[in-house]
DNA sequence: AGAAGGATTCTCT
DNA sequence: GAGAATCCTTCTT
């Protein structure tokens, strides 16, 4: 399957079907664990405020990168679905590493873990002049067979979005590899 | 030109 | 559980 065809789809139906799947920079690799939809018409998304220089490649061709700096630390990465001009994006948010353990650790002072967005960008080393760029050219995807149970939730701080949105379960996870989250839980009892 | 806020992470308590 | 870090993007005068 064409790289185009795999993010030529809806969002709902790429985003669980990128967990499992490998992402290969240098000499680094990630394997996927958590994911988010964004979808066309999402008052969580990027692209309901319209169009901007920031968030023109949420509508560009699919299989692209939209990567964006988020509270003026972290870089964002998403990687871009739907047809040309129909605006949505499957957000990275969890990862494990597979290969590249010092340069990840070099990356993120010390550490290695790499669930939450952020941590992704960092671990991959990437920056806003990374988005726009199609995958394959120094940021490569590679699906892998089927990942086991996946669970959904709703998105995490999107508390600004229409409440149909903010509860939409659009946050895609393989519960196995990942650890319950601190702000998640709530007090025993 | 100025102001507001963010698809977060880390440290300390 | 709370607060700081940190700066770019976007919207408003």
């Amino acid at each position: 399957m064409t790289l185009e065809a795999l993010f030529c789809r809806p969002t709902l139906e790429v985003a669980p079907a990128l967990l499992g799947a490998t992402l290969h920079k240098e000499d680094v690799v990630l394997r996927i664990v958590e994911v988010e939809a964004y979808l066309p018409g999402d008052s969580a998304a990027h692209a309901s405020k319209g169009r901007t220089p920031r968030n023109a490649p949420m509508w560009g061709p699919p299989g692209h990168l939209y990567v964006y700096l988020c509270y003026g630390l972290h870089q964002m990465l998403n990687l871009v679905t739907e047809p040309d001009g129909v605006p949505a994006a499957v957000l990275i948010r969890g990862a494990v590493v597979l290969a590249g353990h010092e340069t990840v650790q070099a990356r993120r002072g010390g550490r290695l873990d790499c669930i939450g967005p952020g941590k992704v960008g960092a671990a991959l080393g990437l920056d806003t002049t990374w988005s726009a760029r199609p995958l394959g050219e120094g940021l490569s995807i590679e699906l892998n067979g089927d990942p086991g149970p996946i669970a959904t939730s709703p998105r995490i701080g999107i508390d600004y979005a229409l409440p149909a949105d903010r509860l939409a379960p659009y946050r895609f996870f393989l519960p196995k590899a990942l650890p319950p989250r601190r702000d998640r839980r709530r007090r025993a009892g």
